[in-house]
RNA sequence: GGUACCAUAGCUCAGUAGGUAGAGCAAUGGACUGAAAAUCCAUGUGUCCCUGGUUCGAUCCCGGGUGGUACCA
């Protein structure tokens, strides 16, 4: 498997095309937010053109009033990896989410998903005693993970209290970080730009995006607003505008500075990665060989053993 | 042309009884196992507009200049 990683508006979309089409195979997004089919003009989704007839999965498969998770995608992902591996030998995954690329590629522990109601005791502690009152909450229930938890991050503290009381036992028990093998083999390409050209091009697809009807997409999911799906990057700003609170120069102005630190959040979770092959994302064309080369190297490799 | 006010970090601004300065935003670095385009953490040297003067010492007080804003002609 082909992994295509990046910043957004690096360029990812049109270079996994152009593999895909090399190697005669399909595409897996990794994108959480393209997933959702009402909202593919804001989450930069590729276009039936842009795909050029290579198969795309995990594009507009979900509705935003969907339930998803990580560990979800990863089994979907499997299972369909399983299925396509039986007639190619290579496949192509891409995307800018960084956790669900590692659940595919790393794996993830056997914890519970969510419970709604749970989350609505947590929230409504949150309300009543603030992070104070999770806090507590966790250290009586896990004092291993209280000790290593960001103590301001609201919803690791949440997530660890709902783990715990879910299965009964400490999270930091449960979350081994364990890395699970794959029945294939990866290879992981990273797409860099300068920042100077990269800000740009987030500043151009953004004024490009706008003039496609982003505005309108936005105005139709406006009344669910507050679901998770539309906890995004754009569509926040924009809803800021459509409910009077700021203008469309200023909505604008903080989706591109907001785009610009997903892009910075993005770069620090791959530079982690010590298997990213980092290729140079300036010349698309380039870009396609670079990738092209590697997977050939990569391939020749494995046939010695 | 006159009068008043303003000039401090990339931006908006605060401040110093005269002892060379600090907030928010931005920016940069980082974390990350079922909300992840989410969420969270860390990092503040800048000719305090220029130039004379007073002073041991001026970003701060005084004079002049330059630029901006408002009002009056």
């Amino acid at each position: 498997m082909v992994v295509i990683a990046g910043p957004t508006a690096s360029g990812k979309t049109a270079l996994a095309v152009q593999v895909a089409k090399y190697f005669r195979t399909e595409v897996i997004s990794a994108d959480s937010r393209q997933f959702y089919r009402e909202i593919p003009l804001g989450t930069a989704a590729p276009t039936s053109e842009e795909m050029q007839g290579i198969p795309h999965h995990f594009v507009g498969n979900l509705s935003i009033h969907d339930e998803y998770n990580v560990s979800r995608y990863e089994e979907d992902v499997l299972a369909l990896l399983q299925r396509k591996f039986q007639k190619n030998r290579v496949m192509v995954m891409v995307g800018g989410s960084g956790l669900y690329l590692d659940a595919v590629c790393k794996g993830i522990d056997q914890l519970p998903d969510p419970d709604p109601d749970l989350r609505k005791q947590l929230d409504k502690k949150y309300n009543a005693e603030g992070i104070q009152g999770l806090r507590s909450w966790l250290l009586e229930l896990d004092p291993d993970y209280y000790q290593e938890v960001d103590i301001n991050n609201r919803m690791r503290l949440m997530r660890g209290i709902e783990v715990c009381i879910q299965t009964g036992m400490p999270y930091s028990q449960q979350r081994l970080k364990t890395t699970k093998s794959r029945p294939f083999r990866i290879l992981k390409i990273g797409l860099e730009l300068p920042r100077e050209i990269l800000i740009e091009r987030i500043h151009q697809r953004a004024d490009r995006m706008l003039d496609s009807g982003w505005l309108d997409e936005a105005r139709s999911v406006f009344p669910h607003r507050h679901l998770n799906a539309l906890n995004t990057v754009g569509y926040k700003e924009l809803f800021a505008f459509l409910s009077g609170d700021w203008t469309l120069e200023l909505a604008v102005e903080k989706i591109k500075t907001n785009t610009r630190r997903y892009a910075k959040r993005q770069m620090t979770w791959l530079r982690r990665d010590r298997e990213v092959h980092w290729i140079d994302g300036r010349d698309g064309e380039g870009a396609s060989r670079s990738v092209i080369e590697l997977v050939d190297a990569f391939k020749q490799d494995l046939a010695k053993y």
